[in-house]
DNA sequence: CGCATTTGACCAGCGC
DNA sequence: GCGCTGGTCAAATGCG
C-alpha cells in the first residue's frame, strides 16, 4: 500500500478483467478526479482503467454538496479479478466476462443476502469475533478465532459531501471505535459501526485531503433494521440517507457494470422518491433528482446538492 | 451509572 | 523478511 503502488496499478489496468472506464466509454462512472479516484478506488478495492481520463477534480465540479461514490469491494474470487491489489494470477486465467460474472454473483450474494445471515457469516460476526485488529484479543482464545477464513467485506459504497460536519447525519446511530491518521492527509480518519447489536454496517469518515470541506464517507455492509432517527425535512433528506440505503444495490449494479448501475440506482431512486413522497407530500420537498456522473446520463435523480459523480 | 469517545497497541495484508 | 498502512480492539476517560 504504498505510495509506489499506484503508477504500477494503472499501468497494469490494462491486463485485468474488469471493465474499463475511460473516455471512450460511453460508460463512465467517474466519481473523484483520475489521481484521487485511483486512490479512493484502489482503497476500496475497486480497479478500474484509468487511463486517458483528464483529471476531473474541477473544484467548481465540487460546487455542489454532495458526491457519491461507489465503492464495493467485491470479496475472495470475486476480489480476485476485481481487486487493485490484483492476484494477477487469477485475473490472468479469467476472461473479463467470467470476471464479471463471478463479481456480480458474489456481490449480489452479499449485497442482497439476508442481513441477519450475513452478520453471522464466519467473516463477519457481531463484536468481538471479527478476523482483523484485536491487540489486546491476543491473550484469549480469539487468537484461535483469528485464524480463520479471510474476512470478506461487505459492499462498500462512499460518498463526498460539502460539509463542516464530519459526522453527518443519516438517521441511524454510530458509535466511533478507531480513529486513525491517514497518510499524505492532514486529516484523521475515524471508524463508526451502527449501534444497533445485531447489526454489522460500518463506515468511516475523512476529509478530503485536497479540499478539507469535503467529507468522505464510506458505507459497508446493509442495516438490518430501520434507522432509528427520522429527521426534520423527511427521512430521505437527511445526510448521507442515500448513500447508506444504496450502498448494497449500488455495489451490485456495479458489479453488473456500469450501466446497470445507471439503470438500477435510477430505478431505486424513483421508487425512493415516490415512497418518500406518500410519506410526506408535505412537509418534505420534492427530490429535484439530480444525479450527475461524468457523461451525464444518470442526471436528475438525486436530491438537491447530492451528487453521483 | 451508563454510554460514547479517545487513544495506544496490536494484527493482517501488501509492497519492496 | 521487513516495514508501512489500514483496520480493530479495549482500557481509560469524558459526559450527561
Amino acid at each position: 500500500m504504498g505510495d509506489s503502488g499506484e503508477p504500477d496499478l494503472l499501468s497494469r489496468s490494462n491486463e485485468v478483467s474488469c471493465w474499463a472506464l475511460g473516455p471512450d466509454s460511453e460508460d463512465n462512472v467517474y466519481f473523484f478526479g483520475r489521481e484521487r479516484e485511483s486512490t479512493l478506488l484502489k482503497e476500496f478495492g475497486w480497479n478500474y482503467h484509468l487511463s486517458g481520463l483528464e483529471s476531473s477534480l474541477d473544484p467548481a465540479y465540487f460546487a455542489g454538496e454532495h458526491r457519491i461514490a461507489a465503492a464495493d469491494e467485491p470479496s475472495d474470487a470475486a476480489a480476485a479479478v476485481c481487486s487493485s491489489q490484483l492476484h494477477e494470477n487469477a485475473s490472468s486465467q479469467l476472461p473479463a466476462s467470467a470476471a464479471h460474472a463471478v463479481a456480480s454473483t458474489e456481490a449480489a450474494a452479499t449485497a442482497t443476502s439476508n442481513p441477519s445471515a450475513s452478520s453471522s457469516s464466519s467473516d463477519d460476526p457481531p463484536e468481538k469475533c471479527t478476523v482483523a485488529g484485536g491487540g489486546k484479543l491476543a491473550e484469549t482464545s480469539t487468537k484461535v478465532k483469528r485464524k480463520g477464513p479471510k474476512r470478506i467485506r461487505q459492499p462498500r459504497f462512499a460518498f463526498m459531501t460539502k460539509s463542516e460536519v464530519d459526522h453527518l447525519e443519516d438517521g441511524y446511530r454510530w458509535r466511533k471505535y478507531g480513529q486513525k491518521a491517514v497518510k499524505n492527509s492532514p486529516f484523521p480518519r475515524s471508524y463508526y459501526r451502527c449501534t444497533n447489536g445485531k447489526c454489522t454496517v460500518k463506515k468511516r469518515v475523512e476529509r478530503f485531503s485536497d479540499d478539507p470541506t469535503i467529507v468522505i464517507t464510506t458505507y459497508e455492509g446493509q442495516h438490518c433494521h430501520h434507522a432509528v432517527g427520522f429527521l426534520r425535512g423527511g427521512f430521505a433528506h437527511c445526510e448521507g440517507v442515500l448513500a447508506s440505503q444504496f450502498a448494497p444495490l449500488a455495489s451490485q449494479y456495479l458489479c453488473l457494470g456500469p450501466q446497470f448501475l445507471r439503470e438500477g440506482l435510477a430505478s431505486a431512486l424513483q421508487s425512493h422518491q415516490a415512497a418518500s413522497d406518500v410519506k410526506e407530500p408535505h412537509s418534505a420537498p420534492r427530490m429535484s433528482t439530480q444525479l450527475i456522473t461524468d457523461d451525464g446520463l444518470l442526471g436528475d435523480m438525486v436530491p438537491p446538492g447530492m451528487r453521483i459523480i
